[in-house]
DNA sequence: CCTCTTTTTGGACGACTGTCCAGTTTTTCT
DNA sequence: AGAAAAACTGGACAGTCGTCCAAAAAGAGG
């Protein structure tokens, strides 16, 4: 069992060398021969340890996003009560300032999903975990100031999500031409939006 | 002239052939004989017309991007003063219905332009002008209402665009999934993201 | 030591890519 | 009409791509 121990090792290791490089090249224009090349592997050992391309990209996929889902629901869900939008300020901001090509690498996979349907399926577990992330803590919120939502929770639930997730869409391609300041007003823009979220009175509890 | 203007008006058919191949297949997978193949012409056509593929694709973007744009500000700015927001949700709505899938390019191009500086200003210039659209309506309601944002207006902006280019993003990815009944609730979602953020004390005037 | 399995290699294969150009056709102008 | 310019063709070119495989190397168990 060591072998198949390290085989799975393995399998890990260039799963990460392949994140590295698609991160930093992006979808359209990385090849399985960069990886191996960064990998300092050969061309073969891919296809040796993944059945195609398609295959590692899914690989990639669920486990660099894994990763960072378990952060933040770590993180999250262990704030106190009101206060979550700041831990999620707080996870978003370093996670931002050090795996920026990564999250530039989500949003190429996203898009790829309207094209593939094979990533499609993956992008949509994604999605559905973090909604539940958002829905828990719409929940908690609820529960714990007495109070309810004015619209149905799912509304609520893609609203609050759609507007974090095109901010931080946002954000990148900001930063994308201006690399220097963009990351200071981050978490002050980021607060201005969570404010306007919840202090809206679609979103806020009827009785404050 | 008429030689000059004939030539014109093939580069724009081109454009128009290659908008649609675009987006039907993406940027990652569209290859220049696809366009040729599709447009009824020949593969030298298209360098002699285009200088190289990246030409052909920023003509792309600017072409259908101002089109989209033209009408966003003819159909918002005419709009009566208090409700440029529905007359946003109303022209969004029969875009997302018709054009699709040119949204759906439009968000591979943007996030192709963080890989592609060349990409990176024509999306840059853009979202510029989308920004100054936000501005003026912006402007125009604190006239009108005799009201002033509590916070800076460039924050309110980013925040305002943000929000609704998520909304689509996401208003995208969903209706991938689930063609049906998507786009029936999005006319009412759009409506609360709108509410949510102006009725909110951060963006609405402070004296109602 | 030998044998069997797992792992790894480097190259071959056909298909595809953007670019380029020597010709051919069509149009325009005198 | 003929000549010059513009428009257009189809294929050649040099790469790159994902895939696949025969054979070598490494490891394991006896």
């Amino acid at each position: 069992m060591t072998t198949h121990k390290k085989a799975e090792a393995k399998r890990a290791f260039l799963i990460e060398q392949a994140t590295a490089c698609l991160a930093e090249k992006g979808y359209a224009h990385v090849s399985l021969r960069d990886i191996a090349k960064e990998s300092g592997v050969s061309l073969g050992i891919l296809h040796y340890y993944f059945a195609s391309k398609e295959e590692l990209l899914l690989a990639v996929i669920s486990s660099y996003k894994g990763r960072f889902m378990e952060e933040l629901e770590r993180e999250v869900l262990a704030a106190p009560s009101g206060k979550w939008s700041a831990a999620l300020a707080r996870v978003l901001c370093r996670s931002l300032h050090e795996d920026r090509k990564l999250h530039r690498l989500w949003y190429d996979l996203q898009v790829q999903a309207m094209y593939v349907p094979a990533f499609g399926e993956q992008v949509k577990v994604i999605r559905s975990r973090l909604h539940q992330l958002i829905s828990r803590m719409l929940v908690r919120l609820q529960r714990e100031e007495q109070s309810t939502l004015t619209i149905d929770e799912n509304s609520a639930i893609s609203l609050i999500y759609s507007a974090i997730d095109g901010f931080l869409f946002q954000f990148l391609l900001d930063e994308l031409q201006k690399p220097e300041d963009a990351i200071a007003h981050f978490e002050q823009a980021f607060a201005h939006l969570m404010h306007a979220l919840f202090s809206s009175e679609s979103l806020s509890p009827e009785s404050r």
